[in-house]
DNA sequence: TCAAAAGTGTTGTTTCTACACCCATGG
DNA sequence: CCATGGGTGTAGAAACAACACTTTTGA
């Protein structure tokens, strides 16, 4: 009772040439934090049927390639950054999604310090968007995006991944702003700083804010030693 | 700064055919639910390198054919079922992860009540094993098999999908061992009543266990409608 | 001195956890 | 009558939500 996926490579490649018609790639939902929005860089798509529309950043996978690796080049290549927070959330694999043939496209959404990134901005074609002024998409772009940020939301809920969003010091109320952005909620200020001084991930900089027109805020950065010390440590233990 | 992936299907086909070596394939992780434990059904895989192995149930992707659609037809062709609880969890794509070339695999997980495939156990490659006995599996199973079971945990926190594990009406009792079975916790007996009668999700049948040699326990079922009424109904409100 | 945001504690509510006794049935 | 699991309520602890005033800085 064997298929066409358990023979072994000189059967696979004489006998199932009809499989090898679907190309694979990977989309990036590179999210960014400015001006107290969620932002998210889109490339204007050079392909007809979609003119004038706005897309995600991806590419096709190289057949010697890795998934992750593939997502780390095309960020690399968009943003000239390394060593970004990245995680796979989806495959979207409907027959007609792409209008140039079969295309199955793994999505990722990374998380980056938009500063890091500006000199980029020269390349007309690349944008940040606000993630709440947009309407629709190149693909099936829209649903890429709203499914990575449904992952986002609810990965932020456990995780300290917010960091990468911001530079290395920043105050209570720019995490804070950050966490309203991404929920798309207002939390209470008071409960915020309780929250997260319990949680134990931030060091205090003993620095101030500089340039601002009120009383400055404390600078604090993410201190990654410090996670796991935080109260959701009681790992249920196994029954068996 | 057209990437291979923005051309038009003409394009694609005649300069990027290096591009289309890479197979893809689905894996289902097709878990059961049988005398308190939490079991999955595997084959003998055929594939020399992996002789006498067990692996999960899958097959290449047809071109002409969905991601999910492609799920659907390994879990009717293997179980008989139709209409089956499946979600996709993650695709593997690492270069070297099959050996008879480039698949990448999207990993599925279906909850079926086991009894309803009985007769399909005639076919003597595939069993039922229990989840807990699972030290290896053929190619990256096991990987694949422990992020499926990973992303069941956590979906069954806050949604109603056991249900799909056990016969249309049962006990209390057989439902907590599910979770159980499924979380690898004990959990206290009357917490659980309480929780779930306050989650509103059950219709008592006004029925009782049968044959059971002690106090017979009461039998519910699962009611769709009454879904959404629970507690976790009070969606936040976007700011914007 | 004014405007603007920083910083700080307490109280009530809800949720979660731990825990023990009587009941109904089959053997 | 015994063994087995069914069925039930309460009290303490922890987490969460709501809320107002004083402080510091720049303009």
């Amino acid at each position: 009772m064997g298929t066409a996926l358990q023979r072994t490579i000189t059967q696979l490649r004489s006998e199932d040439r009809e499989f090898f018609q679907i190309a694979i790639s990977v989309d990036c939902v590179i999210f960014g934090f400015d001006k107290n929005e969620l932002k998210v860089l889109l490339i204007k798509s050079d392909l007809e049927e979609f003119n004038n529309q706005w897309s995600l950043l991806g590419d096709l996978v190289r057949p010697d390639e890795n998934l992750d690796t593939a997502s780390y080049r095309v960020l690399k290549h968009r943003t000239g950054l390394d060593d970004v927070y990245l995680e796979q959330v989806y495959t979207f694999g409907e027959v007609s999604r792409h209008p140039a043939g079969r295309v199955i496209s793994t999505a990722y959404y990374s998380l980056i310090n938009i500063k890091d990134h500006q000199p980029m901005l020269t390349d007309n074609e690349l944008h940040w968007h606000p993630v709440n002024e947009i309407a629709n998409l190149a693909f099936d772009h829209k649903t890429i995006l709203d499914t990575c940020l449904e992952r986002l939301q609810s990965k932020i809920e456990e995780h300290p991944i917010v960091f990468n969003l911001l530079p290395e010091k920043f105050s209570l109320r720019e995490l804070q702003n950050l966490y309203e952005a991404i929920l798309g909620v207002k939390m209470d200020r008071r409960n915020f700083r309780k929250k997260f001084f319990l949680m134990n991930w931030l060091e205090d900089m003993n620095e101030l804010e500089q340039d601002v027109p009120h009383r400055p805020g404390k600078l604090y950065r993410f201190n990654a030693a410090r996670f796991s010390n935080g109260k959701k440590t009681q790992t249920p233990v196994p029954v068996l």
